[in-house]
DNA sequence: GTTAGTTCTGTTTTT
DNA sequence: CAGAACTAAC
């Protein structure tokens, strides 16, 4: 590929960002206005005209995005830089390779590993039943969200003990213990690895001077998710030079309960005076009417950069409006609609997309779905590491990375049950304590301790076995076979399969186990690969690619039939044919997230990712009543749908004098589904 | 030390 | 209603 000849593809507005090369530069990209085409050749174009590839640094938020980007420089540069590449990943995982080089200067271990967002919670019960906690009420969830909002609020872990316990006194007392603990056992969480990186840059200059000159180009995306932390960390980096581009659409921000702060992008011309702000309005994703929904809805919100979407593609059809009975009906309907369309327009299944406010509304769409015969796939839902036998393989691999880490050692050593139960695990805890040293050392020495011959033999022969695995797994190449001959061992799926009743969940179990000790061969063998055997694959390496990266099976494949997901979820995605459900006070806008205005505006920016999403056609429906906990009961629409004006929307009744002839099509569309599923 | 009942609590989740 | 987490009895 030609740079010159895709630069001059770009409208005038890109071409712009593009080419601004020098300085502070804000492009705030609309939906749909061509974002990733404008920042990944503003890479491949830095370096066309001579910046060092390894001086361009540009983040994501995604793993995704970042290979996607990756791929599309790569094609832009037609292989021109074959030695350094510019540094293209997720704002975690750069953070993690910084300290993975300079950790130690902030009294961590080179062989930190990075905790979950389960490993975090199993650490606050435990804090939480050691401080003994007689009211209920305190979830470990509650606390580490508080936590983590005083981590992004840069507080320090001071010890502030306070004696009444709300929660969020109770949090504030835990923060210094969960911190302190957390540094103990060398593992670090998602915040740390920004919040550290932090620390380096403030408190040892040289580390921020060492990557001040390392990166001369800074580029982010998605800027409008952006949290505090990230934004001191871009300034550091950022320097005199201010060499920074970020790119983003306030009107997208969703995050905003996650820590990511709408100010970074709104206050960004006066963080960087001198700023040159560029506004990408042309949409080349939706038909007119559309861009009037979303334009007319986000228009409501007070705290945004005036934008306004513009579409040279015609109106397109109307917005279509339904109202169903119960949740039921809603789905049946939208299920009805998608085979008519598909019938008559043959759209492949792919092009449609449900969306809807939360994961738990999923279920009335797959049983319709699975009723009328449409496959789907539902985005989402339960992670890879929610998974039992994955969490528990894992927490031995920990372990043997990082001998200090405890608590997952506590895990792996119940993890089949051998013996040794919470009264053991406890005196050895504080054995450990009494003497400053690691629970695995404490196992060891388990005979010195105050427990009896028969639990202390199944503890120190868990501990000496973890050490023969911690020396098994350092031979070069050999990972993979000591992780099958661990499983082995420890009859691990024999243990799996007595955990679950049926045949059919066991099996299905069993081959999770299967490919995720597969997932470490596959590791092994890359790592040679890239690095052409020079350095060896670390078990680290690994841990820090399945924390960061999630489920190794997972690809990046498109999905199969109708996709069925959050709005969250959604962004960035985009389908000719969108129906965004369960349109009802309480659920968008969330009964949670409505209280005063912010909370409101974030839910209106759902809906907005939402609208922005369609292409060409898109339905908004809701039922009157709907199940919740069992309990059927009625609903109020959504207050957002008031904001659509009438002129661009076709409310659809249920039995609409669908002209005779409607039902002949359904029936011709049933027939031609049961002919296709037949096979021919 | 393990298991079977019982109670509780329901958003969103790029890392 | 359903899944998880906690408790009380083997």
């Amino acid at each position: 590929m030609n740079i010159k000849t895709e630069l001059n593809r770009l409208n005038p507005a890109q071409r712009e960002a593009v080419t601004t090369t020098e300085g502070p530069l804000l492009v705030l990209a609309g939906a749909g206005s061509g974002k990733t085409r404008v920042i990944t050749m503003r890479v491949a174009y830095l370096i066309h005209l001579g910046a060092l590839p390894e001086s361009v640094m540009a983040v994501t938020f995604t793993n995704k995005a970042a290979r996607e980007m990756k791929e599309r420089v790569q094609s832009l540069l037609d292989g021109r830089t074959n030695q350094n590449q510019p540094v293209i990943s997720t704002f975690h995982s750069l953070c993690l390779n910084i300290l993975k080089r300079e950790i130690e200067a902030l009294g961590y271990r080179r062989n930190f590993t990075v905790y979950d967002t389960g490993e975090q919670i199993s650490l606050l019960r435990h804090l939480l039943s050691d401080i003994r906690i007689f009211e209920k009420g305190f979830r470990p969830e509650d606390v580490l969200e508080k936590i983590s909002r005083l981590k992004n609020d840069f507080k320090s872990p001071l010890k502030s003990e306070k004696d009444e316990f709300d929660a969020e006194a109770l949090s504030e007392t835990l923060f210094p213990r969960y911190q302190e603990t957390m540094r103990s056992l060398n593992v670090v969480d998602f915040d740390d690895l920004l919040l550290l990186t932090l620390r380096l840059f403030r408190e040892h200059p040289g580390a921020l001077e060492k990557y001040r000159k390392r990166f001369r180009y800074l580029m982010v995306d998605e800027y409008q998710d952006t949290n505090k932390i990230q934004y001191e960390i871009l300034r550091l980096l950022a320097g005199e030079r201010k060499n920074i581009c970020v790119v983003g659409d306030d009107d997208q921000s969703i995050y905003g309960w996650r820590g990511a702060s709408l100010h970074n992008i709104l206050d960004f011309e006066r963080h960087f005076p001198g700023t040159r702000t560029v506004r990408l309005e042309q949409n080349y994703r939706s038909f007119g009417n559309i861009l009037v929904a979303a334009n007319s809805v986000i228009k409501n919100n007070a705290k945004r950069m005036e934008k306004c979407l513009r579409t040279d593609r015609g109106d397109g059809p109307k917005v279509c409006l339904f109202r169903a009975e119960d949740g039921e009906e809603e789905a049946q309907w939208i299920a009805d609609r998608i085979s008519r369309i598909k019938y008559e327009r043959n759209l492949p299944y792919e092009e449609f997309a449900v969306i809807y406010r939360a994961n738990t509304l999923s279920k009335p769409f797959e049983e319709a779905f699975r009723g009328s015969r449409i496959p789907y796939t539902v985005i989402g839902g339960t992670s890879y590491f929610d998974r039992k036998e994955i969490k528990d393989l894992a927490s031995y691999l920990k372990v043997i990375a990082n001998p200090l880490d405890g608590l997952s050692l506590l895990r792996a050593s119940s993890a089949p049950k051998r013996g040794i139960g919470s009264k053991t695990t406890n005196r050895l805890a504080e054995f450990a304590r009494e003497r400053s040293i690691s629970l695995l050392e404490a196992f060891k020495r388990a005979r010195e301790a105050d427990i009896g011959e028969k639990s202390a033999q199944p503890a120190r022969s868990f501990a000496l076995m973890i050490e023969k695995y911690r020396e098994l797994f350092k031979k070069r190449g050999e990972m993979g076979k000591a992780f099958r001959a661990l499983a082995e061992e420890i009859r691990f799926k024999d243990y799996i399969s007595e955990l679950y009743k049926s045949q059919e969940m066991a099996l299905k179990r069993i081959e999770n186990v299967e490919n995720f000790i597969q997932s470490l061969h596959h590791f092994e063998e890359r790592a040679f690969q890239e690095t052409g055997a020079e350095k060896k694959p670390s078990l680290q390496g690994f841990l820090e690619e399945l924390a960061l990266d999630g489920n190794p099976g997972e690809t990046d494949e498109k999905p199969f039939g109708v996709v069925l997901t959050t709005f969250h979820s959604a962004k960035g995605l985009e389908f000719p044919v969108v129906f965004i459900a369960c349109l009802e006070e309480d659920i968008l806008p969330h009964k949670k997230s409505a209280l005063p205005g912010e909370g409101i505006e974030e839910e209106r920016r759902l809906f907005y990712v939402g609208i922005t999403r369609a292409m060409r056609e898109l339905y908004l429906t809701s039922a009157q009543h709907r199940t919740k906990y069992g309990k059927k009961a009625p609903t109020t629409p959504s207050r957002f749908l008031d904001e659509i004006p009438d002129n661009i929307v076709r409310r659809i009744q249920n039995l609409e004098p669908e002209d005779p002839a409607q039902e002949e099509i359904k029936a011709k569309a049933f027939f031609a589904k049961m002919r296709e599923m037949l096979g021919d």
